[in-house]
RNA sequence: GGCGCAUUCGUCUAGUGGCCCAGGACAUCGCCCUCUCAAGGCGGAGAUCACGGGUUCAAAUCCCGUAUGCGCUACCA
């Protein structure tokens, strides 16, 4: 337990090299959860500092995602703080990095490389045919002055590689892993300042964190390697070293680190296909970490109340759509009709993947909400919503006629079925889903048909389909007009 | 190749020496409900707890080894 007096700073750093991936958002929402939840603050850090792989937008997308799952941050883009600017490319204008790095090579524990990327290119392809493990030569860590003034004459490109032990061993701890050694003698010089004078990933995380004061570490496993850079590069400057929670990494179904090959892997992606963001929270939280062994459903407060970093599991956890879904539905279910009805509407109205053109825009509002509470229950994803409540809008829906005869009819039944269908229709005074049960059952009766039969010949005529909500809820909300129209379309 | 992490039903997981010849959820199958489809209810199948050795009266749980998977191994993060 941190003592009051050091309040817990967590951030969430991403590049923004393209769309949010959920494996890169369930960080986020870690960071964000135990900053909630332990009264903390919560930092969003841009680290912009490949020139080459900057996404325009990028930034702009991973920040809605955050506002879509309602991760608000304290400090970052948007939010000036006491520690900003929270853009790694202001700070680097600011000279941060480099000041640093004039300091670790003053202090012995950096140094200028002027090796070029061919000599470098040679060097790992002879460590590769000797079977040698890679790394640098340390060609330049040593190198006289007279040499180094020499190489800056001739070639004024150069990096900063930072001095790594020689021997020895690199003891890191991980909340999650416990304590995790390293053999000094295997890592090599890396590099902190590239030729164009940004720092890497390296030095910029480190210098930054410490800047910012950030007590916990939480990012995915797949850093854990790097961690003994990190903790020399804090010992160097003297800093003191946060907690490090490595998160476990997000697998896709074959296994391997979750990305595009699986499929969509942008958490834009699902909020556009109709996720609703209590879903995904869910979900995403239960991905890495559990509670017990029966709690499924947790709202953002109930997720607020028991997250705590013990219970993050060491173990890759397989993305599962079908769970995603079955969440999703759960949370659909659970809202309130009138709600529904609202998130729905861009869905319905979207020009391309929404309801025919047809229909006129806006669409009627009332009439939505009387559909609402008859297709919530069976709503996945608000994609689904154009393509299941078509046949409400449109003026005909078509169909395989063929669909009208049910099992132990022919022709001529389901004929005679639709006209009496249509018969009954235009003498209902009533047209409550209640009283026209009451008049169809009786009709089936009269009849000689089964419900089943005589409900679906009517229901295929009302709606071209075979699976819709009660018929006769729908025959209610879908109205007089529409419904004998359509019993007449089926006749011809 | 080297280094690191991980290993309980297909998947997410519960389990920290006896309550476990392993519990829940998703998916799957069957039944019930029922005008169809859903939703819901009930039930089934599904894990020799990766494997092999120990330690112990007792191990999914502790120790050692092996295997497998994944991650890292860039002037990318």
């Amino acid at each position: 337990m941190k003592s009051m007096s050091n309040p817990v700073r967590v951030r969430y750093a991403p590049s923004p090299t393209g769309e949010p991936h959920l494996g890169n958002i369930r960080s986020a929402l870690f960071n964000w959860l135990y900053a909630r939840a332990s009264g903390g603050q919560f930092i969003v850090r841009i680290e912009d500092t490949d020139r080459a792989r900057l996404v325009e937008g990028a930034q702009d997308s991973i920040l809605d995602a955050l506002r879509w799952l309602g991760l608000d941050w304290d400090e970052g883009p948007e939010v000036e703080g006491a520690y900003g600017p929270y853009v790694q490319s202001e700070r680097q204008a600011l000279g941060i990095y480099q000041t640093h790095t004039d300091w670790l090579i003053a202090n012995d524990h950096a140094y200028e490389c002027y090796c070029t990327p061919e000599r470098l290119a040679a060097m790992r392809q002879a460590q590769q045919a000797a079977s040698k493990s890679p790394g640098y030569d340390r060609h330049c860590r040593d190198l006289a002055e007279a040499a180094r003034v020499d190489f800056r004459k001739q070639n004024p490109t150069s990096v900063v590689r930072f001095k790594m032990p020689l021997e020895g061993e690199i003891v890191i701890n991980d909340v999650v892993r416990g304590e995790v050694k390293f053999e000094s003698s295997l890592l090599d010089d890396f590099v902190i300042l590239k030729s164009d004078a940004f720092p890497t990933y390296h030095l910029a995380n480190v210098v930054d964190d410490h800047l910012m004061e950030i007590t916990h570490v939480m990012r995915a496993e797949e850093w854990l390697p790097s961690a003994p850079r990190h903790k020399m590069l804090y010992e160097a400057f003297g800093f003191e070293m946060p907690e490090l929670v490595h998160l476990p990494i997000i697998l896709g179904p074959d296994r391997s680190k979750l990305s595009k090959r699986h499929g969509a892997t942008s958490t834009i992606y699902y909020r556009d296909e109709g996720y609703l963001a209590s879903a995904m929270l869910n979900f995403l939280a239960l991905l890495g970490w559990s509670l017990d062994d029966s709690s499924e459903i947790f709202s953002r407060e109930e997720l607020l109340k028991h997250f705590t970093l013990e219970r993050i599991h060491a173990s890759p956890a397989v993305f599962d759509k079908d769970k995603l879904e079955w969440y999703n539905g759960v949370y659909i279910r659970n809202m309130d009709p009138k709600a529904l009805a609202e998130e729905l509407v861009s869905y319905l109205e979207a020009s391309v993947t929404g309801l025919p053109t047809s229909v006129a825009r806006p669409i009627d509002r009332d009439y939505l909400a009387t559909i609402v509470p008859l297709e919530r229950e069976r709503l996945k994803r608000l994609s689904e919503a154009p393509a299941m409540f078509e046949f409400f809008f449109i003026d005909q829906p078509e169909y395989d006629h063929a669909l009208l005869v049910q099992k132990g009819m022919d022709a001529d039944t389901t004929r005679n079925a639709v006209e009496r269908a249509l018969a009954t229709a235009e003498t209902a005074s009533d047209w409550s889903a209640a009283a026209l049960e009451a008049t169809y059952r009786a009709l089936a009766e009269d009849m000689g048909l089964k419900t089943g039969q005589l409900f679906g010949t009517i229901r295929t005529a009302v709606s071209g389909r075979t699976a819709t909500p009660p018929l006769f809820d729908m025959m209610s909300v879908l109205g007089h007009d529409r419904v004998l129209s359509r019993l007449k379309a089926a006749l011809a």
